[in-house]
DNA sequence: CCTCAGCCTTAAACTATCTTAAGCTCATTT
DNA sequence: AAATGAGCTTAAGATAGTTTAAGGCTGAGG
């Protein structure tokens, strides 16, 4: 059972009591995802916590022309969720599937993969009953804040090829498992032009 | 006493009782800042949550060939702090100073501002007396992450001129109290081809 | 076994953005 | 009053990145 997997996950962060583990494992949620099977489509609500056992995910945005942006992957150990549309529910409006806002993005796996999802209610279940979860949930945020701050950084002081080099060094596991084009549409370029960048990368 | 405009903040966010409101007191250090006054240079550790009053600060690193990126602004209501510096400390180096990564970041003043400071052992009382302000912190950093998110989106899925009618939209604020440079830098373009775009939107 | 779609590359023409340099204005310093 | 410096603009030439089009390769599905 894949459980344990994210109970480890988050004794590797704060350890728990037994309690605490029977609780997160009494709201999670397995499912077992297929290759191009979307957990998350535009102008949905989103209303789990995703957490990845194992595979691989982009979560992207379709602009006016059709084409796709990666805002962020996702693969083993790490949490996917559009923060946006999740949050924008406030408590009284949890039995309404219709409440908050849409979601502007698209979730959807690259590999076959395996989730543990957590709908909201029973998060927050878990924030008001083991205050541990709240800490827990705040430092994942707050590292998620941190990587994307750095890419904003990025984004907007180095060239293409800067980006691209400080990618394959900072993810190298993802630049073996990602198609090109998916790197591409991460890093903000067109995949040509990534491929040009690979030449004279390669030429040195 | 600003201290007390932290409070009505926190409560606006989640009622707060006379307890965890005198706590915020005990912890909150006010300080006046004059404009080109920095409150954290490259180097430094990140000791402070800084919550401005009143004023605007722009947090920016320094490249290679000494050119500033604007990272973010702050203004009143808001939080600045180098997460990633911040919260490398772990709590068994709480009272060595020199603990932590340094920061790559500078915080400095535009205008003459007011803020209050929190330390990070204070900060770290407040979660673990007052379980409300882990959550109260957790939301403040998903509501920034999201906002980061949509930045990064527009880097990676627009051209400058629409970022920059994306910044005027979202910030009409800030899009009066900033000089063009500092909103360049932000936008991750010069200061030469930012005028050139305001030239051609003027014209429409 | 064949086919087709997705991926990768190349190249030429085009567009967005940068660099450098200059000139103007306004506020601050000498 | 003169000098300095920051901010804004303009313009020419250079570089970074896109678009379009084409061809080759590979793996999954009929």
């Amino acid at each position: 059972m894949s459980t344990q997997k994210l109970i480890t996950y988050f004794n590797n962060l704060l350890p728990l009591s037994d309690e605490e583990g029977d609780a997160v494992a009494s709201v999670a949620m397995e499912r077992k995802i297929k290759r191009r099977q979307f957990i998350l489509q535009e102008g949905d609500r989103c209303r789990h916590y995703t957490f990845i056992v194992s595979g691989c995910f982009k979560m992207y945005s379709v602009d006016a022309v059709g084409k796709e942006h990666n805002v962020q992957f996702g693969t083993e150990n790490e949490w996917l969720t559009d923060m946006a549309s999740f949050h924008s529910v406030k408590p009284a409006d949890f039995k309404n599937p219709n409440a908050g806002i849409p979601s502007k993005l698209f979730i959807e796996a690259i590999e076959p993969s395996v989730i543990i999802q957590i709908e909201r209610t029973d998060l927050v279940f878990l924030f008001e009953h083991y205050p541990k979860f709240n800490r827990i949930f705040r430092v994942i945020t707050e590292n998620n804040f941190i990587e994307l701050q750095n890419r904003v950084l990025q984004n907007i002081s180095t060239t293409a090829e800067q980006r691209y080099s400080a990618f394959l060094m900072q993810y190298p596991d993802l630049s073996q498992r990602l198609p090109n084009t998916q790197i591409a549409s991460f890093l903000g370029i067109t995949p040509e032009f990534l491929s040009t960048i690979r030449k004279t990368i390669g030429s040195k």
